[in-house]
DNA sequence: TATCGCGTATGATATATGTCATGTCGGACT
DNA sequence: AGTCCGACATGACATATATCATACGCGATA
């Protein structure tokens, strides 16, 4: 039952597209924040540099994904954010993005609904990854997602952080002994 | 530089507050959505029953922390809330919550502030959680979060899923080893 | 001063899981 | 029909980690 929610990416309407080339870095660490983003196409990392001189990537945004959300209230970035594939942006200072959000109180609602659901879901993917067993990931990732369609195993492994040998062995496992699965 | 930014909270004046006693159920699955909660103190559990009769732990919110914010937009609950503890909690209807929301642009963004950082910051503990070996994991935790304290690396341990010993092992390795750490 | 709790620290052992390898099956494309 | 690719599946093996146990130092408290 979602009411009138209007789409909160109408706020970049109007907004003049930036065509990225694969590679190309939208914004660095430390860099003054200027623009708060949207995803039109391609995908764009979202990575920390470490000391030994590897990133750790900690988000890879996709077609209709915001862009560092966080930022919206920050002096300057937290991370690097690099295209991953081609891609395409639209993009809106600041100033501008908090004013139509202020005009707008559909659109922040369905803001704070598309955060809330995100907020929910990890939530519950980090309990899951904190749990120590294969099978324990595995009740409970079902628990909260029920089976899976065919084919789609392989992306159950990679999202509770296990890979995908360990993940059959389980359910060869539970296939054989007692009468779950 | 955080401009005016009221906080969110205030939206939750003039409410009543209830007291809970510990073991108490707020909501449960499947019930139809009605309120909205901010807890003021102690703590209150979101819960997953699964199949074998345990409860999967997604949530415990302490004093500050709204409760189930995707409900919001959800016909029902789509978990269970008990307290953890005696607590007492705020609570609003969806209905006046979305009204105060829409009249209060500054609160509705202070709200997206939080979220986003949750966001952030469940992004970046997912991917720690994703990686494979206490080593990386720690890398990447002392990466974004630098040392910690005196007396906190068994909160470091908690955060990254690694057993206590399995951490201290690690330092030990690393006062040994290289120079790192 | 004694006791308690908590964070820190390390050892021994079992095992669950990752990694590497190999193979089957089915669907898409040529 | 033949080829390719991705998901599904399983074996062998090494090892990183959990678990259980123990112990030390320190601050709080009685």
């Amino acid at each position: 039952m979602i009411y009138v929610m209007s789409d909160w990416r109408i706020i970049f309407t109007d907004t003049r597209e930036h065509a990225l080339a694969r590679g190309a870095v939208l914004f660095r660490r430390d860099d003054p924040v200027r623009f708060m983003y949207l995803v039109q196409s391609g995908s764009v990392a979202l990575e920390r540099a470490m000391a030994d001189g590897t990133a750790l990537t900690l988000h890879v945004a996709t077609a209709g994904d915001a862009l560092a959300e966080a930022s919206l209230f920050a002096d300057t970035y937290h991370c690097d954010a690099v295209a991953r594939t081609d891609a395409r942006v639209a993009r809106l200072t600041r100033a501008d993005f908090l004013t139509r959000l202020k005009r707008m109180p559909d659109a922040a609602l369905s803001l704070i609904g598309t955060h809330a659901k995100q907020v929910q879901s990890q939530r519950a993917r980090i309990e899951i990854l904190r749990l120590r067993r294969v099978s324990d990931r595995l009740d409970a990732w079902l628990a909260l997602h029920g089976a899976p369609e065919k084919g789609q195993w392989v992306r159950v492994a990679d999202d509770i952080g296990v890979s995908q040998p360990a993940l059959y062995r389980e359910l060869a496992r539970r296939r054989r002994k007692p009468g779950a699965c």
